[in-house]
RNA sequence: GUCCGGAUAGUGUAGAGGCCUAUCAUGAAGCCCUGUCGAGGCUUCGACCCGGGUUCGACUCCCGGUCCGGGCGCCA
């Protein structure tokens, strides 16, 4: 049984008259004396209660003036078109049910008039949430997920869940978090890259996956994490361009949905949001390193990865997203299909912020050969890769694809300053706990 | 990992050898107040991260630790 009849958001001045049940928190009290004044907060806003004291119940005004704050309430009671009243309207309460008390004093104050520091605001991130402005980066990040859902089942996609608990530290490369896995040890996976590959030998021809991702780099930066959200990709007989096509459209889409759906909270967080346009620009590698190389004392070799200093030169010479394309074939992952006629240079690429990278992604290897060599050439054992060169020997299609840092989607769309900003419960070198 | 900065009531802060019995705001408790909307007024409560050192005296200076923030590194 919902004990609410109405969220706070639902009810109108229009509605005068109305007996309504609301539900939430106890906000905040204001007593005149003979006015008082209490505000219920719930997911959707604000509602005043107002209690005049000649007129209502002595008990219950009693009981509303020492209302601990955050308690939980049931307010029961008649709605009033009032225009002195926020929104127009405030409800005259019939009763006020305490259906759980809140201690005192809160660890936080959810009302924004004290500031908190990040870490404190994570220690006690249910209270933080409370705060409207703090909640609605979050309902961003739900229509962020909506909509690429609906765009991949608009595109003909299979959305496909991938094993989290893996055997063997597939990739190299990044440190991976050991697990017990019975007698066994076993590993989180940092990218289920393998597995969407497998699904290409399958058959499944276009599949999607969001879900997270584990690394365990020590890595102590506002932009990562040790545990992320992965919006990742594949589809078969396509080459980076196209795949590179449907991440541009996306994350317009996505923009352009957050935009349209979300003004409430775009509005909470004082943002106007600007929809990128398509086609993103195209910057080879080449031509980037010649940006981040102006004016640089220790220049960077063609062939090298490009550092932040380098990152931050080439995005605030581009200015918007943009995609590094054509990047050297040994700073790629193996599985990265070098161009035919020009072997040192890969058919990878990397979704750019001015800010920081968002995706990465490439057309494929797809002949077993020529993926046992490179896996070979990164240093690493065939062997341990069995089970998916497998899938490469009995029919693997051509395919490409991406991978999307959701936290960074959102970072960068509202510019928030820290990734911990856009995770529920983050998890970093040192935050386990809540 | 490394460099720089920091740690003061529940929360956010001021104070830079004795002025500290530590500032202000918020909060909590109580009182006054009939239209508040960061309500207002009055009273009360509540704190110097840990260990060592220097000094007559340390919240303040020095050393070590822990934790936090930022930069870089690491990040197929």
């Amino acid at each position: 049984m919902v004990l609410r009849t109405h969220y706070s958001g639902d009810i109108l001045p229009e509605m005068d008259g109305l007996q309504v049940t609301l539900a939430g928190w106890a906000h905040e009290v204001r007593d005149l004396g003979g006015i008082c004044f209490l505000v219920l907060r719930d997911r959707e806003g604000f509602a005043q209660v107002t209690l005049v004291a000649k007129k209502v119940d002595k008990d219950l005004l009693e009981r509303v003036r020492h209302l601990s704050r955050e308690s939980v309430l049931l307010v029961k009671g008649k709605v009033k078109g009032e225009p002195k009243a926020p929104r127009g309207y405030e409800i005259i309460p019939s009763d006020v049910v305490v259906l759980n008390e809140a201690d005192s004093p809160l660890p936080m104050d959810p009302t924004g008039k004290v500031g908190a520091d990040l870490d404190t605001r994570l220690d006690s991130r249910f209270v933080d949430l409370r705060r409207p402005s703090v909640l609605a980066v979050f309902r961003i990040e739900s229509e962020v997920l909506r909509s690429f859902r609906n765009f991949f089942s608009e595109n003909g996609f299979i959305e496909v869940c991938t094993p989290k608990v893996v055997a063997t530290a597939t990739e190299g490369g990044t440190a991976l978090f050991p697990i017990t896995y019975f007698e066994r040890e076993a590993f989180l996976n940092q990218s289920p890259q393998l597995y969407k590959q497998m699904l290409m030998s399958a058959g499944l021809d276009r599949v999607f996956e969001i879900g997270p991702i584990f690394r365990a780099e020590e890595h102590d930066t506002r932009r990562h994490l040790n545990e992320a959200i992965s919006i990742d990709v594949e589809v078969s007989f396509a080459d980076e361009e196209d795949v590179m096509g449907l991440l541009e459209k996306a994350m317009a889409k996505a923009y352009g949905d957050v935009a349209e759906r979300c003004q409430k909270d775009l509005e909470a967080l004082g943002i106007e949001l600007a929809v990128p346009k398509t086609p993103f620009k195209r910057v080879t590698y080449t031509e980037a390193l010649k940006i981040a190389n102006e004016g640089r004392a220790t220049k960077i070799e063609w062939g090298d990865d490009l550092d932040t200093e380098a990152e931050k030169a080439i995005g605030a010479a581009i200015g918007e997203h943009y995609f590094m394309t054509e990047w050297p074939t040994v700073i790629k992952p193996y599985y990265t299909q070098p161009f035919e006629d020009r072997p040192e240079i890969s058919r990878g690429f990397d979704l750019m912020h001015p800010q920081m990278e968002l995706a990465s992604g490439a057309q494929r290897v797809h002949d077993p050969e020529l993926l046992v060599q490179k896996i070979r050439k990164q240093g690493l054992d065939p062997d341990g890769f069995e089970f998916y060169l497998k899938a490469f020997r009995y029919g693997m299609p051509p395919h490409a694809g991406w991978g999307l840092g959701l936290g960074r989607v959102v970072l960068t769309m509202l510019g928030l300053e820290n990734i911990r900003d856009a995770v529920l419960f983050p998890r970093d070198r040192r935050r386990l706990v809540p």
